[in-house]
DNA sequence: TTGAAAGCGCTAACAT
DNA sequence: ATGTTAGCGCTTTCAA
């Protein structure tokens, strides 16, 4: 009795209006009398009329939700942004729709496509470790498609993008380290390509500079999956293993539980030797072991933010937005 | 925003045929012959035709979409659930809508109103916390909305309902301890009310029981928001501070993390003399210091059979009545 | 201020 | 096998 389905013109039936001076209450037009309005609200109040948004849809072109893709779910980054859109998408009333791309370009593109034919009405999303061409999303946007990026933005699109201080956090780490005394400090990172690979490799570099260490290349690791696979960071502990290093900074969630995890078995007596700074949003850094030092990204807040410039643009009238690029601080974690 | 896109009638038009013929090619119906399909398709394919979904849910009154509620997205065992709903989805073509609750009744009311009215097909949920009165959700699938349920499940209500062993997880933590040599050993635990909390006290109760250990009331703690806030945990720590006990069996994710939490913090040496397991799915918990035996639940499949029965619910034609509860076996993972 | 009617894009019952 | 038509529930001209 609390979710009977009724419509527009059950309510005109029972009150002898017609459809459109119902709507017109309903939506709270100006074109209408207060009294017929109080009547109207009152009787939908009371069998609790839910309008059809369906049909709001379709007749508006305009669907009231917004995608979201991201490579993983089971991700503490990503699921603590994901919780950031939807705290905004909630209290604006929109729905929020999700999927992940497991890092492949392709499985990317067919979700775009998907959320983008099945009506969202815009798109937030970080980019696959594998995506290099974003073509396609580029001429989605010229369409007037509205797409937010975070975290792995693309170059060359002009859009709005809400990224952390990747180049700061990686500044932080290493700065951090050395500060600790280490002289030789190692780079774990992610797919050459991303924006973040590169941001916090410039800032690995620049806090090597900082202290004037030298750059050895040798000492830096990528990893095109960005850790998805254990083995990945497996074989990056195997190829560290002879070399000679007393700090090291890593460049994500999961390269830093992996490279963890890897170490705890692989080459664990190395431990006691080395100092490790890390990007990771986990709420529990704190009861690891080794114990590192946490760079965490304001997942929840870009988020938000994210959430906020896509509904904005959404809902502005005229196309062409100034696009913004938001950066949001990192935060240096230290183990008590 | 401009969307240039096409629709059945641009094709009809295209082509000289009727809006009607032209959705029967796209639908691939038995009546229409196969070369005019044929060209149909093939100019479909060319000017890159997009149905509009939107139009077909007006029709159909189905929108391919199906919610999901949860407490909470960023949580290890939650975001897996929604891993394992989103790749069931993702294969059957329904897209999937998150809403959070934050353990609060109210919200959980707001949330599935919501997706109900906002035309999802069917809903997956786990209760919240505080949740008690389950009628209304019962009054929506004696409408025919269908509901499944996972995780934490209401025990009155009729429905596909997917579950951990988690009696006999609570056993095996138990029994694992034991052998381990501890006699006196606690629980902590989330809500009272929920399925989850008894079921794993029972396997808790059968454990002692089996090792003849006596059950102590004051060794067990709950918690009533399932440790969303870490003061809950702090609590606990203090009230146990002065227990005698040598051994702990933790029922919950974040129970489980933030005990530890506390335990570094406010009563660390004690460490030394317990052991601890713990429902966790956690997938670094071989980096957690204290070192803990982890319960872990499927739970990629849990959202799986939950998004597998829910579609095959929503796909058949009548009513379901005989409803199943999938039970899946928890897996005790010992710390090498 | 209200009502009648058209139409959003699609499907399907009914006609041909 | 194809076309005609009505209608899903809603908004919105246009007419009264």
């Amino acid at each position: 009795m609390a979710f009977e389905n009724y419509t527009i013109k059950d309510i005109a039936r029972a009150l002898n209006l017609s459809p459109s001076t119902v709507s017109r209450a309903l939506r709270d037009s100006y074109e209408i009398s207060t009294e017929t309005k109080q009547i109207v609200l009152a009787y939908a109040e009371k069998i609790n009329y839910r309008a059809n948004p369906i049909a709001r849809s379709l007749k508006e072109r305009k669907s009231y939700s917004i995608g979201i893709i991201v490579s993983e779910i089971a991700n503490n980054f990503f699921s603590q942004v994901i919780d950031g859109i939807e705290s905004v998408a909630y209290s604006k009333n929109y729905q929020v729709v999700i999927s992940q791309t497991h890092e492949s370009a392709e499985r990317e593109r067919l979700n775009v496509e998907h959320l983008y034919s099945r009506s969202t009405d815009g798109l937030l999303m970080a980019l696959s470790a594998e995506t290099s061409d974003c073509s396609y999303l580029e001429s989605l946007m010229d369409k007037g498609f509205p797409i937010v990026f975070f975290d792995r933005v693309p170059a060359q699109i002009r859009s709005h993008k809400v990224i952390a201080d990747n180049k700061q956090g990686g500044y932080d780490a290493v700065n951090y380290l050395s500060k600790k005394g280490c002289k030789k400090i190692a780079h774990v990172t992610g797919a050459k390509k991303l924006s973040i690979t590169k941001e916090r490799l410039e800032g690995y570099k620049m806090g090597l500079l900082a202290h004037n260490l030298d750059f050895n290349p040798a000492l830096v690791k990528y990893c095109e999956y960005g850790g998805l696979h254990q083995d990945e960071l497996e074989k990056v502990v195997m190829e560290l293993r002879d070399q000679d290093y007393d700090g090291i900074f890593i460049s994500g969630d999961k390269l830093t539980t992996g490279y963890l995890q890897a170490m705890n078995e692989q080459d664990s007596h190395k431990l006691d030797h080395i100092a490790i700074a890390g990007f990771t949003n986990s709420k529990v850094v704190n009861i690891f072991s080794p114990t590192i030092t946490a760079i965490r990204q304001p997942a929840f807040d870009m988020g938000q933010r994210a959430a906020e410039l896509l509904i904005q643009q959404i809902e502005s009238k005229q196309a062409d937005t100034d696009f913004q690029t938001v950066v949001l601080p990192t935060t240096l974690i230290e183990r008590k």
